[in-house]
DNA sequence: TCCATGGATTAGTTTTCCTGATCCAATAAT
DNA sequence: ATTATTGGATCAGGAAAACTAATCCATGGA
């Protein structure tokens, strides 16, 4: 046997869950002819009565009885997964770590908000496994650059701009390293813990082997290392992109402008599932990034 | 979100299932192009690609593949209720104690069949319990009246026709009984155990306070009593339909034919739930009933 | 090079479905 | 008792959906 007019189950159910047909033809948004016809159908179809005709409204037989709870359950579960899909659809997740997220990402994307209004975007602020990413429900993730992930198949890597170290400090300390890079033996060096190797990257960028890039004070992260700087209690290994308000506002200077490094990771880059990258919305907020944030981040960089 | 059109998520349930739009449309007895648009059609309406388009064929995105399962799961389970029901619908279950089925019903049932061939009859051959009726799997049931259920709203009862009994045996025991009914005595009575009461009803009703109605051989039914009266083995309390046959040919003779009573069941009955009584092959079934060996039995009955 | 494959597309037609009006029977209200 | 209301059935006509058939397209294999 085939499968009856799916309509027709569907006016059914409704009919049976209302236990009468005007109701269930305002929630089908007909009229209780369509479902009188639609009900009628399916018994044909099914050759059984499925409703008792009383004088006033209508009652399940035996068979409708039967059939309801089935078709109800049936047509939920569609209904559940359709919008779980269509939900997700229409959101783009993003993930992105603390520091690139909180001075670099969050104070633009108001701006991205307001020009793609109807792409509602969810943003992590949080680190993510690198095994985890397609597992995780994220459409895009930005990070520094990972080998890694940019040799599997699936996974697309877009660079976005590169990550560019120098030392910085508040205003009150310059006097103190006017000597030149040596004099920071004499101060506190800042570290953040996820990339302690920032100052070890730098001094021996610069072959200055003196330096002992283990002393100091360690944050959780970059963000509050320069915070920490700005309070005057030592030089951070600043990231010019991610350091630029404070060095803009003159709360942070470089005491050795001309000496700025790259880092092995190289560049921050946006990553996401190759399967998604052409996605509407992942090409909205993609094409976004590169023409505004990655433009301003790259021109406050050395060229 | 409103459930999107069914026709579209069965296109695109069966695309999935064979990946690909031409099996597809092969099981849907549709062309190519007509699964090609409903899955486009589902597609737009969740704003989110469900299968890849490669060269050759395609292939599920992350999308597609959580629905799909859902999908088919769901469509399964409509179409086995579906089935079912339509199966039920499609026979008529009738149940009926084994004597009256085996001498009474099942001779005249091949009549039935060829007058009404598009109705499946499946007959029980068997007693069964009142409260089980509703609840087992029967359209209707043949039994004594019962007046336990007789006074069910939900349970119609209707007189097929009435039970007489009179005394039965061989034509070689029949100079034994000339004597008269006291005669009883020197012979073997004939029970059927689930009725045994018939021998004193038939005694109390002519007077005959003398006979030992506990005296004779038990049986399972009255089938085999009957059939052990015409080995002459003794004498039978016969109903007059059910052993209308051996009568008829002479291998039971009614040694007191005057002598025939009825019972304080009073008569065979047809029941069936009230809300399955006017079921079309229930009217049949219940209608050919009456015509004809219904009639028939009340010829065999005096008047 | 040419054919076969598998899907996309489109115009036009068929089928399905719905509306809106009307009917009906019975109960509740007057 | 009469009338209004309720809840479903029915039907003709028209809107909407779905399908067909033909064509197109890109590619991979003979």
């Amino acid at each position: 046997m085939r499968l009856p007019p799916l309509n027709a189950l569907r006016a059914f159910e409704a009919a049976a869950r209302h236990q009468g047909f005007i109701l269930a033809a305002e929630e089908l948004c007909v009229t209780r002819g369509a479902i009188s016809r639609q009900v009628k159908l399916l018994e044909d179809h099914l050759g059984v009565a499925l409703f008792h005709r009383h004088v006033r409204g209508v009652a399940l037989t035996t068979a409708g009885r039967q059939l309801q709870p089935v078709l109800s359950e049936a047509f939920q579960m569609m209904m559940r997964q359709v919008e779980q899909i269509a939900a997700d659809a229409a959101e783009l997740r993003v993930i992105c770590p603390p520091t690139l997220s909180i001075r670099w990402l969050l104070p633009q994307l108001e701006a991205f908000r307001a020009a793609y209004p109807e792409i509602s975007l969810r943003l992590t602020t949080d680190f993510y496994s690198n095994s985890g990413f397609a597992a995780a429900d994220f459409d895009l993730g930005i990070s520094l650059q990972n080998s890694r992930l940019a040799r599997a198949e699936t996974i697309t890597v877009l660079p976005l701009f590169d990550m560019r170290l120098a030392p910085a400090c508040a205003p009150a300390l310059l006097p103190r390293l006017e000597a030149g890079p040596e004099a920071l033996a004499q101060l506190r060096l800042l570290h953040e813990s996820p990339r302690q190797s920032d100052w070890a990257t730098w001094a021996r960028h610069f072959g200055l082997r003196q330096l002992d890039v283990t002393r100091g004070e360690i944050f959780p992260n970059l963000d509050m290392a320069t915070r920490a700087a700005v309070m005057g209690a030592g030089v951070v290994m600043a990231d010019l992109v991610l350091c630029a308000e404070e060095l803009a506002r003159g709360d942070l200077v470089l005491p050795f402008p001309q000496m700025s490094c790259g880092t092995p990771e190289g560049a921050y880059a946006l990553i996401g599932e190759a399967e998604k990258w052409h996605d509407p919305k992942v090409a909205a907020f993609r094409d976004w990034l590169l023409a505004g944030p990655c433009a301003a981040a790259q021109a406050l960089l050395p060229a």
